[in-house]
DNA sequence: CGCGGGGTTGAACATTCTCAAGAACTGTGG
DNA sequence: CCACAGTTCTTGAGAATGTTCAACCCCGCG
């Protein structure tokens, strides 16, 4: 964290409110239990391709992303990136710091220019003694990612890349909101190969073979029109 | 869970007991805890093969193994089995039960003769926003499982199979607690294909490769004694 | 307009899977 | 205690899938 900017919040600061309100863990509380909430919490910022931490790192709070998106990756022994996760706005990480052992076991970059919140880990504790339904929240979480977790494991581990990398374009095509077939890629096609647990020449041919089928169609290098979603997830 | 053996514990049964004292999610408690506990446990047993849930089941419950081991597998639209989890004493799963939606989205079998304690969501709700230290450590156990299952990923996505079966024995000697060489695995070997993410054919191979280069030597169907553990994790 | 990183393409290679057949082990019943 | 049956495991050969390395291209940007 050498090159963050940090700073304390003030306790009326409005402008640094969704930090706090818009993440799904702490949207049940009333705006008293925010106000309490958002006088542990300090704002971070990173610039595209900071560290935000590296494995190995003590650390001993909760990161809560408020602006920008992050990528969570490990290493294999060889060097090799696994990317677990792409944190996007009101996503968290970190709750390992809230145990005795808080050593980081993945890295964590920005992908863009990037606004974090953190808490404490004693903050944290306070917090979700005083308010059981606080935990509640984040179990729930946690139950969707550990879910997510070994649902990539499987797919990695039984599906062809070319089914892998269909099922993602897909899962991209429902999660936009605008009424266009255009999707945008939210990382490199480098970055988007280790999260599918690929090279990025073996992403590219199979992106090739998609456009040759004329399932979809690459403009430029992020945005990708979807022309046939059923046969795409025929594959 | 059609052929499973129900029973309501009686409130004071004491051969139960440690269905609750010796989970690690309430051991911190007082025996007055665990009494209240108790009185909401229930216990079922399965034979070994039975299942013990479907993907698809909906179910209100959390389940902790007492006794036995159960496996924890999802299935690949081809029907690839993908094992997630064996599950063994004091383990637990079902938690998204706690949550609007209790749809398994896993198949649960038993290995061998098991026990299952039982809690219903609503007590469970009840017993974590009464006591904020139970939901702390599952919390604790979540974070945890979820290392593990991004670990997970991460080997199956970039380690060859070899590494992955040096590292699964090194994991089993390091665990066992008699101090010889021979380990056992806790599964078929089949199964533990499916766990490491690869063929049956294939870990035959990689058995056959290590028992050559000396590093192991395989007796019976699950006795493997480690001859060479250092030259194991080189691979 | 040239530079640089990401992206693409090709060809050889490595790893793993599949299918099929045969061997070894386990536990069961005589 | 042995033999048998059923399963589990092993082995072989060929095919599919994906990786690696190297060269090239192209898009975006100063």
């Amino acid at each position: 964290m050498s090159q963050a900017n940090f700073c304390q919040l003030s306790d009326n600061n409005q402008s640094h409110l969704g930090c706090v309100s818009r993440v799904p863990i702490f949207n049940h509380l009333t705006p008293e239990q925010m106000q309490e909430i958002m006088q542990v919490v300090q704002s971070v910022s990173f610039k595209k391709g900071e560290m935000i931490y590296y494995a190995g790192d003590t650390s001993n709070s909760l990161y809560i992303v408020n602006r920008g998106q992050v990528k969570i990756y490990l290493l294999s022994e060889d060097g090799k990136e696994q990317i677990v996760r792409v944190l996007k706005h009101g996503d968290f990480i970190g709750e390992l710091a809230l145990f005795q052992q808080s050593v980081h076991e993945s890295y964590a970059e920005a992908l863009v220019n990037t606004q974090i919140c953190l808490i404490t880990s004693a903050d944290l504790e306070k917090l979700l003694l005083k308010y059981p339904t606080i935990a509640m929240e984040i179990l729930h979480e946690f139950s969707n990612r550990l879910a997510d977790s070994e649902k990539q494991t499987m797919s990695v581990a039984t599906e062809r890349v070319e089914t892998r990398l269909a099922l993602y374009l897909a899962d991209l095509y429902d999660q936009d909101i605008s009424n266009s077939n255009m999707i945008t890629l939210p990382m490199s096609k480098k970055d988007l190969a280790a999260y599918l647990g690929t090279t990025p020449e073996t992403l590219s041919r199979r992106l090739t073979d998609f456009e040759a089928a004329q399932y979809i169609r690459q403009k430029g290098q992020r945005k990708i029109e979807i022309l046939n979603l059923d046969a795409l997830l025929l594959v």
